[in-house]
RNA sequence: CGGGGCGUAGCGUAGCUUGGUAGCGCGCUUGGUUCGGGACCAAGAGGUCGUGGGUUCAAAUCCCACCGCCCCGACCA
């Protein structure tokens, strides 16, 4: 491709909208252009770039055996009543409607229409396991899109189900996903950790996301440098070691506590007792019933934990009336000494835990000297708290970590929730009638290739990876009067390297040669080869691979030492 | 939806407090001089100051409403 020819809108400024660099660097080299708030138009640039990732999705694809299809992007809602996800997903759905005013929806994922379609086509063992997977644009109501491609409303995905007649099938599929997942990130020159996602209700360990260390990214992974153990904070356990607190001095003794309203409010004198020593009690709503919550006060509540401790999503925390009728006192003076009439789910780390303080539900009064055992009518235990850093890896025992992320990756298994949903069944090998068992598994494309932006940069703009740049070779004449030497030997190497395949774009721009370096290092082609009457003199030009070093090549090895440059990125 | 910030030429912005001629840099056009790291000179084009209403002799500027964008929170690839 010459310069001239495409479009390529380099900014030397910032639109102020951008606010992480990576956002910077795709709006300055010219990659996308935004129409409206997560609304955003691939240029020639970011389009080729983002074909070069879904090349490497689709091959690794293929080679773990999944069959690319193509869904249809418009929904009939029907198909999302029946899976029961019209309700409980209607916060991202986009809606339309037809002139005869029909609703349509358009899908923000596509469990529903792959499993109606292997529902109405598969029927026998024989035919599984089966693998769909398609490459496709999902539309979400975003409630804030943000930074760019990162998360927006319209947005290229690649989905893929599994279908497995068995469990042990499943988790074959389910491993091949993540084996291929492991394999798409890396050859994309991005650096992933496979982190242990929630699972919500399901429970069960086969949730896995693949994330990018970032600062800018949206999620919080724990981590264990020693062991390796890695899990969303949502998913985090750790080992919270329990306190050898002090032993019970007595009975519970009932003490005022005027003002005081949160646990930091006790750890100062005159009560001077530490957070550690006090259980914070949290009234949530489960299903309509109000249920006391109990942690340390320096633990905070998971709320996808509590979401597996109750067996429900349906949950929020009580309002303040609802606790006030509940407990008959306010937030600040809560607590589950003696309370018999609503379900009391603890945190293990309060397992024996004794000379705590506690609110006695009564406004300015609190207990202490509570023994939970002996004092608190517990009816479960479960791990419910936050995993923070600093507290030991439930595996080894080392302090864990925690960092930010963006996610590019999700492999799930679903079980059979949606060919319950849709009778997706087939018969065994005893003409028996089972339910598929499912996986679903995610690549976000365009958050993808704006994660190796994100983590490939320097000052001076974009490094591209090969293997994802849009174009891997930039050949920069210094003149491009048609007949100068200069020109004559760019057009001469352009038509090689194209001939044998390398992808370059000839700099053919009437431009200054500060120009050309600076948009060339902007958009970050892994590959400069600089030619200019200087080194031309002396029958050299000038490989310039970005990040590195300019080096003299001969012209006439100028064509090999390039293919040699590129095998090394 | 809650909290915060911002809307002035394609991009970045000044002006707004204290009402009166819309300014600068980049980019763009033309001519010239330049030509190995975002050149220089000269002449230009380009603006419903987000939208609507109000106050006023007069509104980018003051008031009200709405819209949009960005950031923080709940959601997710």
């Amino acid at each position: 491709m010459r310069w001239s020819q495409t479009f390529i809108p380099t900014l030397k400024e910032t639109p102020a909208e951008a606010e992480i660099i990576s956002h910077k660097l795709l709006l300055r080299a010219g990659l996308i252009r935004k129409l409206t708030g997560g609304l955003y138009t691939f240029l020639p640039l970011g389009l080729r770039a983002l074909r070069k990732v879904e090349q490497i999705v689709r091959q690794e694809m293929d080679r773990a055996g999944a069959l690319e299809i193509f869904m249809p992007a418009l929904q009939p809602p029907e198909i999302w009543q029946q899976s029961g996800r019209y309700q409980s997903a209607q916060g991202v759905l986009l809606k339309a409607r037809d002139r005869a005013k029909r609703e349509w929806i358009l899908g923000p994922t596509h469990e529903e229409v792959v499993t109606s379609l292997v529902a109405a086509e598969i029927s026998s063992y024989r035919q599984l396991p089966k693998n769909f997977y398609q490459i496709q644009t999902k539309f979400r109501d975003e409630i804030r899109p943000r930074f760019g491609l990162m998360r927006a409303k319209e947005f290229v995905m690649k989905d893929a189900y599994s279908f497995d007649a068995t469990d042990e099938a499943a988790q074959v599929s389910y491993k091949k996903m993540y084996d291929a997942y492991a394999r798409i990130f890396e050859r994309c020159g991005l650096k992933t950790i496979a982190v242990e996602a929630d699972t919500g209700v399901m429970g069960g360990k086969f949730s896995h996301e693949f994330m990018v260390p970032a600062d800018t990214g949206e999620n919080e992974v724990v981590y264990c440098e020693s062991c390796h153990y890695a899990a969303n904070l949502d998913k985090a356990s750790s080992r919270a070691a329990k306190l050898a607190g002090p032993a019970t001095t007595g009975m519970p003794e009932k003490f005022a506590t005027p003002g005081v309203a949160t646990i930091e409010d006790l750890t100062r004198h005159p009560f001077d007792t530490p957070a550690q020593q006090q259980i914070k009690t949290l009234v949530y709503i489960v299903q309509d019933k109000p249920v006391l919550i109990l942690l340390r006060g320096d633990h905070q509540l998971n709320e996808a934990k509590l979401a597996g401790s109750v067996g429900t999503e349906t949950f929020r925390p009580a309002e303040a009336a609802e606790i006030l009728a509940a407990l008959k006192a306010h937030p600040g003076s809560l607590g589950a000494v003696g309370v018999q009439d609503f379900q009391v789910i603890a945190d293990e780390t309060l397992l024996g835990a004794s000379e705590m303080t506690t609110g006695a539900n009564e406004d300015g009064f609190h207990w202490r000297h509570v023994e939970i055992a002996r004092d608190i009518a517990v009816n479960k235990w479960s791990d419910l708290r936050l995993a923070a850093a600093g507290e030991p890896c439930a595996n080894c025992g080392q302090p864990l970590k925690i960092r930010r992320a963006i996610e590019v990756g999700h492999v799930f298994k679903l079980g059979t929730k949606y060919s319950e949903a849709f009778n997706a069944c087939f018969l065994d090998e005893s003409g028996k009638k089972n339910l598929a068992i499912m996986g679903c598994y995610g690549i976000g494309v365009s958050r993808t290739l704006q994660a190796v932006v994100e983590q490939c940069n320097d000052k001076d703009g974009i490094v591209w990876p090969a293997s994802v740049a849009p174009y891997t070779v930039c050949l920069t004449p210094l003149s491009v009067a048609p007949e100068s030497a200069v020109m004559k030997l760019a057009e001469r190497l352009y038509s090689e390297l194209t001939a044998l395949g390398v992808e370059v774009i000839l700099d053919d721009r009437d431009e200054r040669p500060g120009v050309k370096f600076k948009d060339s290092e902007l958009i970050g082609f892994p590959i400069r080869l600089g030619i200019g009457e200087k080194s031309l003199a002396k029958d050299e030009v000038e490989l310039k691979p970005r990040g590195g070093t300019l080096t003299p090549v001969k012209t006439a090895d100028a064509v090999r030492t390039v293919l040699a440059a590129l095998q090394e990125r």
